[in-house]
DNA sequence: ACTCTATTTCGATGATTAGCTAATTATCGA
DNA sequence: TCGATAATTAGCTAATCATCGAAATAGAGT
């Protein structure tokens, strides 16, 4: 959870997440859209890799990053919910607010 | 944006907004719930406020702060809507994604 | 004026982070 | 096997962060 706000928190990150909304792109195709070093890039990656919101594929020399976007539709959408905003999947506006849940919120 | 998530991305601010979210309370009053000192949860309050997310009301020599829990939606559901996740206010789940916002993601 | 109490600001410390260049690994094609 | 290409790891610096104890600020009550 935290890892998944972390790696949300710088917008290079975001960003990498949009376009890899698109279409699967490989590590050298992302680090064009950036004006940093590859290595750095290579950094970013790790992050997200690290917070599972993307996932690595190697084929021959490149390696093509994918979206996971259940994982950071479910970090959302319970993080949300435990706040009762985002009006998750079941969801009209006001239904009763769920008692918060003391234990899994570190 | 960025001040949002990396105010979420602690996990002692994230149980501060979880209190917050059931009524408004003082700073001693939230800091009695953890076992970090005044001044590090002070520090927390502040990161807080420049993010937004909660609004401090000085009555005499206490000071109550409240989550301003519009602007937590908001965030969130700007950003999940970015990502055609989250089902914003507006609804149903399978409508034309929105073309990304190539300007405002920093 | 003095003294509690509540909270923040100050100054320091150790850990983490984003960034770089240089070096390394792994794969492909000639 | 050699050289080129894609990406990572290694090693470094500068900046930011979470944390603390001590000091400063500010109101309330005596």
């Amino acid at each position: 959870m935290s890892k998944v706000f972390k790696a949300l928190a710088d917008p290079t990150r975001r960003r990498v997440l949009q376009l890899l909304r698109q279409r699967p792109m490989t590590a050298g195709e992302l680090s064009e859209h950036f004006a940093v070093s590859k290595p750095t890039m290579s950094a970013h990656f790790a992050v997200l890799r690290e917070a599972d919101l993307i996932d690595a594929a190697k084929q021959g020399t490149t390696i093509t990053y994918r979206l996971k976007l259940s994982v950071l539709e479910d970090a959302l959408l319970g993080f949300s919910q435990a706040f009762g905003i985002g009006l998750g999947p079941t969801g009209s506006a006001d239904e009763a607010v769920p008692e918060l849940s003391k234990g899994k919120m570190s």
